[in-house]
Formats: C-alpha cells, structure tokens, sequence
DNA sequence: ATCCTATCCTGGCTGC
DNA sequence: TGCAGCCAGGATAGGA
C-alpha cells in the first residue's frame, strides 16, 4: 500500500511531467473521490489553472495551483489503499478504475485511478487547516530523536497503533512499521512509554534508515496495486525483513517469523530479535 | 487518554 | 467449475 515511500516516489515521478502543464475540463466518473464539494465545484475550479508545483507532505500529493502567476488553489491527492497517478497521452486507453480525468495541454492527460475508491483527489482553495492533523515528517530535520524519545514517553500506548497514527508521525503504514519495529528489536505491543531512551533513539533511526532505502528503491510492490506512475514496480519488497514473510526464517536469527493482529491490522515479527518484555 | 468497532470499497482468495 | 462469503487495509468517526 502507499506509504511515504510510495507517495515520495510518485511526487517525484510526476514533478517534471505536471509542473508547468495547463488543465483543462476534468472528467470525475466517481463524485466521492473529489471530495464534498462535489465534481461541478472541482472541475470549475481547476480548468484554466496550471500546475506550480508538485510535492508531498505525509501520504498527500499536493499540486499547487496557479492563474497568471497567481496562487490559485491546491489539489490535495491522497492514495489511500490502491490510487494511482498517471499521466499518459491523452489517446491512451484510461483504465476501467480512472476515477477522475484531467486533460493537460501538450496532449497529455492525468488521471487518477483507484480500484478500492478509497483515494481522493480533492481541490482546496487554501491549505489551512488541511494539514492540522498530521504529526512531524519523520525524514524532516525538526524530527530529532530526542523529540521522539519525549514524545513516546509522553504516551502510553502500544507501538504498532502508536506509530500508525498519523497525528503522532506522518507517513508509516503497515509495512514501515513492521519492518522498523523489527529493525529496532521493539514488540509491536510494546508500551510506549517503557520503551528506554537508547531503545527510542535507535527506533528513530530505524524509522529514518527504513523510509530512506525505501525512497531508494522506489517503494515496494508486492501485489497489483502500486506502481510508480511510468507502471514499474517498485523493488523495496525485497528488503523486506518481516513483512509478509510469515512462516520463513528471520533474516537476522533464523527463527520462524509468526503474524499477529494488532488493532485490527496484520502484525509481522520475529519473537525472538523482538521479544515480548514480561510487562509490555 | 486509549481502545474498539464500524464505515468506506472491490478484487481475490477460501471453502464447499 | 461455480459461487457465496470473507478479508485486507488507510483514515476517520463515534462509542465504551
């Protein structure tokens, strides 16, 4: 699934294809994903703007948006479970899941296909407030380890939950944290506030290391879902040391990795490099 | 404050 | 082979 790796690869991806480009008349074939304003609001509002720029912050996608040089609005694109970012020649075939379509001039056209409908494409005249609800980027430089340290100390809350809630850290899903946990020799399950001070500086930059080669190999896929917008795989899922590999040897001790459930959410760890303390 | 459950969705898998 | 039923999974809302 998408997580900051993924969301970082596609920013990067689509920069040079988007910047620059001018949009035309949307076509939105599912009216959720664009959020409640609704597809007549959304594509008066993008028609005629041009792509400023293109970045990320968290798992967002963000377009700013200009009109003769004038800020002009955002698109915020978050990919949820199964969204993709294309941008293709206006001739090809669009997929049966492009949910909303965009022309660019330079016959180009970008659409955002999305199996599950869980994404959204969302138009938003400013960025206030849109992002209140997202904690620190863990690869920023104001996300420091002992910031973190304070931080899980200052919450008595299991990990894995922990570290998924985007208003704590922004940018970990499933995979990330499973493969970081197990990095740090930290239970999933595990208190946050009885994890100690090196254990919580060593999980820091476990998280930063994980997230960095990740970015490196351009995310991980593992099924159909995510590819980078030129439709390649990513290749991360290599590296993976824990997740999905249920059943198969530790890479680090040889144990047999089990999978558990944790706040509804597949677990993978290895009992014996991530032990479970007598008091969690 | 933290935890738990339901919701949104559909392709793909499991079991009969 | 066919089909019903279950499940994953990011984010959020509402209840315990």
């Amino acid at each position: 699934m998408p997580e900051l790796p993924e969301v970082e690869t596609v920013a990067r991806l689509v920069r040079p294809k988007l910047e620059g480009r001018r949009l035309g008349a949307a076509i939105v074939h599912w009216p959720r994903t664009v959020g409640d304003a609704g597809p007549d609001a959304f594509t008066r509002n993008v028609e005629g703007a041009r792509v400023a720029r293109v970045w990320r912050r968290a798992k967002y996608v963000v377009c700013d948006l200009e009109r003769r040089g004038r800020p002009a609005g955002h698109l915020s694109i978050h990919l949820r479970m199964t969204g993709r970012l294309h941008v293709e020649p206006a001739a090809a075939e669009p997929s049966p899941y492009a949910r909303v379509e965009v022309p660019l001039d330079r016959g180009g056209v970008l659409r955002f296909v999305d199996v599950r409908k869980f994404g959204r494409f969302e138009y938003r005249p400013t960025l206030d407030g849109v992002f209140d609800h997202l904690g620190p980027e863990p690869l920023g430089d104001e996300w420091d380890a002992a910031r973190f340290a304070r931080e899980l100390r200052a919450r008595s809350r299991q990990l894995k939950p922990l570290l998924l809630d985007q208003s704590f850290l922004a940018g970990l899903g499933n995979i990330y944290v499973d493969e970081a946990l197990h990095r740090a020799g930290l239970h999933p399950l595990r208190r946050s506030d009885r994890v100690p001070a090196a254990r919580a500086r060593r999980l820091h930059d476990e998280i930063r290391a994980t997230l960095a080669e990740a970015i490196e190999r351009e995310g991980s896929s593992f099924d159909t879902f995510y590819r980078t917008p030129e439709g390649q795989p990513g290749s991360y899922q290599h590296q993976f040391r824990v997740y999905g590999r249920q059943g198969k040897p530790c890479r680090t001790c040889g144990r047999t990795l089990v999978k558990i459930v944790v706040g509804q959410r597949g677990t993978h760890l290895c009992t014996r490099c991530q032990p479970a303390p007598r008091l969690l």
